[in-house]
DNA sequence: TTTGAAATGCGATAAGC
DNA sequence: GCTTATCGCATTTCAAA
């Protein structure tokens, strides 16, 4: 599992620094501009902010903005607004962070894996780490019993699975959708 | 604001599953109904689907649709719209899982502790353990280098922190905002 | 007491500057 | 990138079940 290169090793000079304003031709890994990043600072804060309110904070025009939004869309920048919905409420306030090691011989059906994972109503988040442990998956259940179901009928009796640890979670708090976003704007 | 009473505590027991037909006498705690459970499926895969589409959805008219958002809103059930941001446009792609513990006789800098963490730009997510008093930080930085300097400066140089464990993540997956909701509508 | 339909004001979207 | 104009949606009101 280890020994993985990652394939990041052409980054480019930062373009902060005071320089000439070569204009940057490949579309697709476009840097964001300031106000393409404050509009993500807003909407990663507040998605269903009025488009009006939003072109005024970011001091901008509500027509150029809406251009905006929709460009980072469009480039993938921004890949989705999701409903932040609190999970007692739903019936299942107990969450646990599983630490699941796959055995050696059956790294083929780590895409089996993965899918099944994905399928299972439990699962909130799926962590595939560089580390002894495989992977972390995130679940939210009713309570205890479920969460030794999951565990237990989902990874502990299939064959690909060698262990697994269970972590409860006391507290689970999302602090910002990508660096430097803050809650308080 | 704080904990008024909402004027529909009268909700009588649902007529397809069998069984007491019970008043639920608590409205805070009030138990969802089916269509509620739908509305926060739906703006939990795309939080800016127009209302009257999203009525169309579950079945209502619009304005009943309209009101129960609102509801779900006022309740607290919704917790807020966050745009969904690609952490590789933002400059910082390489993600980290970092396992802190604390000094057993530091318990009371915890709350330092998780105020610091939320300030720092860094940070994602905030995992507050049972298993070993830990905390696991949940962090996307533009390199290696930027990880580094995060955990020696941010965790290992601070007294009250006992030892740190960092996970490289290869890959995060986001399956679902609570449990039951699908991606694939 | 909750739903559904109609009316109005505001915001989203596109064309022109 | 801003301004104006049009269109569509969000939100309220009211009638009905």
């Amino acid at each position: 599992m280890d020994g993985h290169k990652t394939d990041e090793s052409a980054r480019t000079g930062e373009a902060g620094t005071p320089g000439p304003k070569k204009r940057r031709t490949s579309p697709a890994a476009r840097e964001l501009t300031d106000v393409d990043r404050r509009i993500l600072e807003v909407l990663s804060a507040d998605a269903r902010i009025p488009n009006s309110t939003l072109a005024a904070r970011v001091g901008l025009a509500a027509s150029t903005c809406h251009s905006r939004v929709r460009e980072l869309e469009e480039r993938g920048v921004i890949r989705g607004y999701h409903a932040d919905i609190d999970l007692e409420a739903t019936g299942s306030p107990l969450q646990a962070l599983v630490a699941v090691r796959l055995r050696a011989g059956a790294r083929h059906l780590l895409r089996d894996f993965t899918t099944r994972m994905r399928s299972r109503p439990e699962v909130l988040d799926l962590y595939f780490l560089a580390s002894d442990d495989d992977f972390l998956v995130h679940v939210a259940v009713p309570g205890s019993s479920a969460l030794r179901d999951f565990v237990l009928e989902q990874l502990s009796a299939h064959p690909e699975v060698a262990s697994t640890q269970t972590n409860i979670i006391f507290e689970h708090t999302w602090v910002a959708a990508f660096p430097g976003a803050r809650a308080a704007e």
